[in-house]
Parts: structure tokens; sequence; C-alpha cells
DNA sequence: TTGTATGCGTTATCAA
DNA sequence: TTGATAACGCATACAA
């Protein structure tokens, strides 16, 4: 009844209708710049713009929704936000989204399956058009993704990959990433190097470590079982600093010499910095530090750390392009094809790591 | 016409009224426990929720929306997410979101005012139900998120205050936290310190500097205009490091002995670590640095940085706490109380501060 | 060149 | 205790 203009701040196509003097469809017709705009007189289209401008009108994405099916929103889902990996990710995320006129809902797991699945229930409700999963290393159950996929919404997974059909991926070039960093210590000359293997349940654990082992074998450089450490499978946000800490301290204690670390990531390499500060060495003048990933405290810290950098805002934008793929092959009523892609990385070589002292500890 | 099954995966209420021979008024009352359903026979409850529940039924949001106004989504758009003053306070939001059901839209408007006001724009047509700014510096025309507010769409921003009487905000209390900072050094026994003062533009500057004058004239400490310095008005992300460590360089080279940096915040801080150690200076032995907001790198640093803490989280989840009330005012017709609250900074003592040293530098 | 009518998935009002 | 029906804002098929 009474359309109270007291509550209604809210113009509809319905105001510009009325205000304009033509019917909603000939407004809905000429704001879309449907194909029908074609036939309509240019007066009218102008009319009909102004006063939309004027009135302020903006059109409804959810009403739009209803007839359309396009929701014009995507779900990007972290695993845990706090990890330094994701926010330039997520900032690649947004910037590729941005020219897309899709709109992100947000949502982070806090490493807890059953948020997770929480999460994934409200982006349904929402009809999400595409999911993105910027993952780390909480296991999720592949089949709660692989269920998006039949239901042809696209997904993709940054820095985790599905042993599934249905899931696309973005990864870095792993393999390719520990070479790089063992090369740049062997050019430098060192040959005693400490290695801090990853954690045996993340995925990227592996790949590093045939990298490491294929360019030691090619070089002939021999890796000193004595000289290698690994992390353990504990996960909090910043564990990988203090296990990297004690590792380290643990590696130092075995007196073993060696003349550069080669730690699994960014905060492992960290938590190595300081052990060897703590124990009075030097970095990078008696001993070099590598770290992978390039995160930001990376290029912060005192001495500035050497590193392998993951092109992230790159990868959030790779993930954002194959998922907008997916959504036209759905509109258009083709198969989405499911990709696994490969980021490669490079070498930021900064203030930790320098040629092996020529004398005095190594050999 | 035909309703083909191959295209909708989709289980719509109406699914599953058919399918369970109720009306979807009826489940409708059902699945939302509306009033009415102190009327359901239980045996009908029993069978409706079943069927929902074997269908996989799952509201549509956006359908609700256009009859009951609610979105249940709100945004939160940042001026810059690489600051790393926002992946915590995106934390605070997201959880303290989490229990309402809401879900977040993300948008960061890279510092860029037009993407801001696109990102608005973009919110408007998604009828989000409430915004909230995470802000560091860009300054953004006032008008803009007052309209909001008029619309009864309640704005809260986190870090930035608005001259204004309809847009909510929260801060740290600045002054008290510069105080507790200089305090420290002060009680370590520092006389001859450094300071760092923040740039003009950014709202926190002055009032950090009135908490360290403050402080100083209560404990009769001295400030040496030969050894304050003011960072600039540039803003990309990082450059609080950089001009950190110009200053800090430009400090030594004044001649004047200091035992101790006070720092803007804690990138000017490892700005000034930085600078400290490629000029020989071991901190904290020579000299002590403090920061302010203990960003993550904070704790990662060798040293590891005192500083002093924003409650990041806890700013966040108050912002939500704050629209939440400003929605639940409106759902209600009640007028959204305007807030500007103050969270309490907390010291961090971690290793780059110490005693003055005894003689040898000071006095 | 423009208008009318219908339906998208829900919920609220009214009847039955 | 339950079922028709209308309406939310928009876009399309069809009519004029």
């Amino acid at each position: 009844m009474k359309r109270g203009k007291a509550k209604s701040q809210v113009v509809t196509m319905r105001d510009v209708a009325k205000e304009s003097g033509f019917s909603s469809a000939t407004v809905s017709i000429v704001l879309n710049n449907a194909p029908l705009a074609r036939y309509i007189a240019p007066a009218t289209k102008e009319r009909i713009e102004k006063t939309a401008k004027r009135l302020g009108y903006r059109p409804n994405v959810m009403a739009r929704f209803l007839r359309s099916q396009r929701s014009h929103t995507v779900g990007v889902m972290f695993f845990d936000v706090l990890d330094p990996f994701c926010t330039p990710t997520l900032r690649g995320i947004e910037n590729a989204l941005f020219s897309t006129s899709c709109l992100p809902f947000f949502a982070d797991a806090q490493n807890q399956r059953n948020r997770f699945e929480r999460y994934l229930e409200m982006l349904l409700e929402r009809h999400v058009e595409a999911l993105i999963v910027v993952a780390n290393w909480l296991f999720v159950d592949i089949n709660l993704l692989a269920d998006l996929s039949k239901r042809n919404i696209p997904v993709v997974t940054i820095g985790w990959e599905v042993a599934n059909e249905t899931v696309s991926s973005v990864m870095v070039d792993n393999e390719a990433g520990a070479r790089l960093a063992l090369e740049h210590l062997y050019l430098l000359g060192h040959r005693k190097i400490a290695f801090i293997r990853g954690p045996k349940a993340i995925i990227d654990s592996a790949p590093r470590w045939k990298g490491v082992q294929k360019f030691a074998q090619g070089a002939g450089l021999e890796i000193d079982p004595g000289l290698v450490a690994e992390l353990p499978d504990v996960f909090d946000t910043y564990s990988g600093f203090e296990a990297g800490y004690r590792l380290t301290q643990e590696l130092l204690g075995r007196k073993k010499r060696f003349t550069a670390v080669l730690a699994f990531d960014d905060l492992t390499a960290f938590g190595a910095l300081r052990a060897l500060t703590k124990a009075g060495i030097k970095v990078p003048e008696q001993c070099s530090v590598i770290g992978f990933d390039d995160i930001a405290p990376a290029a912060l810290a005192a001495p500035a750390l050497t590193t392998v950098r993951q092109p992230l805002e790159a990868m959030g934008a790779l993930a954002v392009s194959i998922v907008m793929d997916g959504i036209n092959a759905a509109t258009e009523k083709r198969a989405a094809p499911v990709v696994h892609r490969r980021s490669t990385p490079e070498l930021v070589v900064r203030e930790s790591t320098r040629p092996a002292a020529g004398r005095g500890s190594g050999d």
C-alpha cells in the first residue's frame, strides 16, 4: 500500500520509470544497454539515463540475480589469513577481480575444519559464481570442493593441490625454486650447507627437497645427512619461526661446520637467523642464510633476507583468470577445463648471503 | 517452459514443498522456525525438515533479501591491505562477524580515490548492511561515508577518525601509547633520546607526539630538538621503512649522542634498526630502539623489536560490535548512536631495548 | 519504438 | 493446522 518515502531511500527501477515517464521494461533495456537498446529513440535513452543519474539509481544486484542467475560475486577462502603468504595473494586476487566487477566474499577458516565447512555453506547460500581457496596446510576433505565443481562452480586452489580431477590449482614451481636457492649458495662457494627441510605434511616440502637433491647431484655437491634437519608437523601460524630457531640451535650443537643454511621458508630462515645471532655467529659474514617465499618481513630484516620469491600477486591474478574462464564456460554451457598451473619463482638476493668465507671455517 | 533438471542443480524451497507434499508457505514457516511454526504439526515439521536435508536445500540469501531487506552482508574496505596493520584487524573483523552469520565483502582501495568510490558503488549495489573502513592515511571525502550513514547504513572507521557527526570510529589511544614507549625508555635510564615523529598528514602523529611531550614534561626529561626528525608525507606501503632508515642516518650524521630511538611506528623502527646496524652500532647494546604497532615482523626481527602494541584484533571486533548495534537499531527504527572508541595500547618488551649503557656513550 | 505480463525464490497476509 | 496468493526489483518474451 502506502509506499512511504520515509523508509525507502533506495531508488528502484520503477522509480526511474515513473519519473521519466517510460515503462520499467524500457528503462531496463536502456540502462543495461541490452540488444534491444538499438531500437530505442536516442531522446528516450538520454532522458532515462538522466533521470537515473539524477535520482541516484543503482541496480540491485540481488534482484538481478533472481533473473539472470548471476551474482557477480565470488568466494575467497583462506585457511589462515595471518600467514604472511596470504596478503600479497589476496592483493593479487582483489586486483584482478576488480576489473571483472565481481566482488569477493572473504572467508577465513582459521585452520579449523568446521569453520571451513560453515563458510562453504554461507558462500553457497549467497550463490558465489566461483571459489578461490588460498591454502597453506590444513587438510580439507577434497570432496567438499569437488562438490562445488559438480555444481558447475569453478574452484581453484592456490598453494595447495588436490589430487583430484575437478579442482584447478596454482602453485609455485617448488623444485625450480629450491634449485635456484641452492645454486645461489653453490655459486657463492658454499659447500658445507645445512638444510632445514619442510614438514612432511606440507605439499611443498617434497618437491623443494627434490630440487635440492637434483641440483646437488648435478653439481657434485655432497649433502651431509648430519647437516639436515626437518621441521615437524605442527602448524600454528608462526610455528615455523620457533622450529627454525630450535633446529638451527640443534644443528649448531652437532659441531659440524657449515657456512650456509638453506631454510624451508622465510619464517624458518628468520628462526635460523635469530639462533645464529644468539650464538654469536654473524650473518652473512660467518654464515649465509637463504629462505623461500619472500614474505614482507624479508625485506625489513637486518640483514635483509636473501630468498626465493613466489610471485604471489601474479598467482592470485592467475587464479582469478582461471575461475573466470570457468564462469564463462558455465555460462555458455561448455565444460570448464581443469588446469594446474606452475608459476616461476625468482631469486631475490639481499644481504643475508655472501661468498663463503675464504679460509677460517669451511673445509 | 521446460524446467530441465539438467541445468538446475540448485534445490529450491518449492522443490522441498513438492517433495514433502506441503505448500511452500508451510515449508518456509517450518524451515525458518517462524512464529507460526508453533501451530504446525510436529509430524509435518519433521517430514519437511527431513526432505530439506535429504535434498540438500539451502536458502537463497538473495531471494530472501527481496522480502526481508536484509542481505546478511557487510562491506569491509581497506585503504591498503598490504599495510601490515591490516591483517590482524581483518582477522578481528572476520572472527567477530562469523558469529553473526554476516559475510563480509572485501574491498581494497589500494590508496586510490577512484577505486574507493567504485567499491563504494559496488557495495551499495549489493546492499551491504554496514561498512567497516580500515584506514591508514589516504584521505577520502568524508561526505561519501556520511552519505551511507544517511541511508541508515552504519559506518565505522578503524585507525582513522572522521571529523564528522555521523561516522563511528575505533582508534588506539595514541597519546597513552607514546607515553608508554617513552616511559619505558626513561625507566631504562635513557636520557639522550632521538625521536622520529610521524608525518603531519597522519592522524596518529600529533597525539603520539603529545604523549611524548607530556611525559617528558612530567618526568623532567629534556627533548633535544637536535635529536628530533620527522617523517615526510609520502605514502607508499613501505615508505616508512625507507624514511626511517634515511632519517636515522641523518640523525647519526648530526654527531649528537643518543642512546635510544623512539620511532613513530614499527616500520620506521626497522629502518632505524638497519641504519644503526649498518653504522656498526649494536642494538640494543649501544642503542635501544622502540616502535609502535606491533606488526607481525616485530616478533621475527633479530633483535626482536620492543614496541607498543595496538590491540588490532580487538579493535576489529569492536568495530563489528558497533556496526551490529547500528544494524539492530536500524531494524528497530531507532537511531544508531555514533561512537568514538579508544582502545588501550600495551607495551611489549622484547630485545631491542635495554638499560642505558652505564658510562661510555650517554651523558 | 515502447509497453504488458511473467517469473526468478522467498516470505507475509489472509483464507480455509 | 495448512494453502493460495501477492510482492520484493529486475529482465525478458511477446504484443502493440
